[in-house]
DNA sequence: CGGAAGATTGAGAGTTCTCAATGCCTGTGG
DNA sequence: CCACAGGCATTGAGAACTCTCAATCTTCCG
């Protein structure tokens, strides 16, 4: 069976079926972690790399006041921390969203893994990916009304979930609770209730038990300012 | 003349004589911006990288209501873009902030030290930082007011400048304007004025003539919430 | 000295938050 | 199979924060 990764890896560029090996090869070590567990504490230093086979999990971080920000989405073939490795302990924590299906992959893995260089270029590629979903996200935050940022994530991990296969047409399941919502993007559950409310109305979209259906993404899109190009996608 | 790059990396890892040597070498081409000026566009697809000698640039987006998000500030050391070789096209645009002397690698010279490991790893460990950096401004805008925002902004800068050796002490050139402060926060201007006036108030900073005067660093750090374990400085 | 850009202030409007009550769904135990 | 508890979602009302608009002031630079 091919994991996410290779699914998203080749979409970057051709790998050799040396590598395409290698990559099958690493998910030996693999572990379950229920709905609402952590996969990684703040503060932890562990010697291998978590890489997302199955459900969702989440960056987050708690601040002194008990309030927590979300501060990525982790779906299957995304890296939790390559990091790590290098800079010693996380500073953040990383929790499963729904159950979830985890390799961990040893440091002496990794380092082979880079040594290949079109894997290399390919975990590069991916890693810098990562960094622009931040940018926009804090484009999101810093430009955007509520009713916009929800609309604007919406779009965002529908595109991704489709990258992977994981959404159908027109939906797909959103493992979180409003109050999820409300952490990742600065606002509160109250108002993100009264936000998906809105997109009922307009009929953009539903969110119902944990599944979102899209009744028209060209709305949605337009509404959200959303454009798919950050994302980098092999489309 | 060592510049910044040399300084930030070799406060990584010790790196060998020769990698020094390389170091060094590579910025013989330098160009220099005119304050306001574009370094690159949104859309361009450069055959070489920049790199920040002197000045400041900021990353930035302009969204279709023309309303402008700045996502990240560039200091001298700091590379503009390592990803344009590897993603293609820019897909945001950064502008010189004063006079800027910048450097251009070409994408030879960037593969020749990616070769050597040590270097790999630190400009690795570069871009590691500047990820966590976008995570600690995701979460100013997520679950901090303005007040908490601004004060963390200005603590942010402050400890990156002091990691290159560009503040004095409780007192460094912040070559913005009150707008460009509001663009990097998502607030107004009107209210960027009021939050420094409460600032100036509560006796923790000044900004006058584009000049930061911190008058109570553990206060402001206090108010901000700001814990600088995210930059993995030194230190 | 004059003009332009930037900063400050005031007043009123709009968005989002807080608090609190109510409603709905789901799983569990009787 | 029903009743109930607990978590989650919804709604209302008032408060708080930030924005908008507009006027005035300051600084900088030619």
């Amino acid at each position: 069976m091919t994991h996410p990764l290779v699914r998203k890896l080749q979409s970057v560029g051709d790998l050799a079926k040396a590598d395409l090996d290698l990559l099958e090869a690493l998910v030996s070590d693999i572990r379950d972690f229920g709905a609402r567990r952590d996969i990684i504490r703040e503060g932890e230093k562990p010697d291998h790399v978590h890489l997302m086979l199955e459900g969702w999990s989440c960056r987050y971080q708690v601040l002194p006041d008990g309030s927590k920000q979300i501060t990525a989405f982790l779906l299957p073939g995304d890296f939790c921390d390559v990091h790590v490795t290098m800079l010693g302990e996380m500073d953040h924590s990383i929790g499963a969203l729904n159950a979830a299906r985890v390799a961990f992959i040893s440091r002496d893995v990794m380092r082979e893994l880079i040594e290949r260089p079109a894997i290399a270029r390919a975990l590069w590629w991916a890693s810098l990916v990562d960094e622009a979903v931040l940018r926009a996200w804090i484009v999101n935050f810093g430009r955007r009304d509520s009713f916009e940022r929800v609309a604007h994530l919406i779009c965002e991990l529908y595109a991704r979930l489709q990258n992977v296969g994981l959404a159908a047409e027109n939906e797909f399941d959103l493992p979180l609770t409003q109050e999820d919502l409300s952490d990742a993007l600065g606002l509160t559950p109250v108002h993100i209730s009264r936000v998906l409310k809105r997109l009922r109305q307009e009929e953009m979209m539903t969110f119902k038990r944990q599944q979102i259906s899209i009744l028209d993404i060209r709305k949605l899109q337009a509404a959200a300012g959303f454009d798919p190009s950050y994302l980098h996608l092999a489309d």
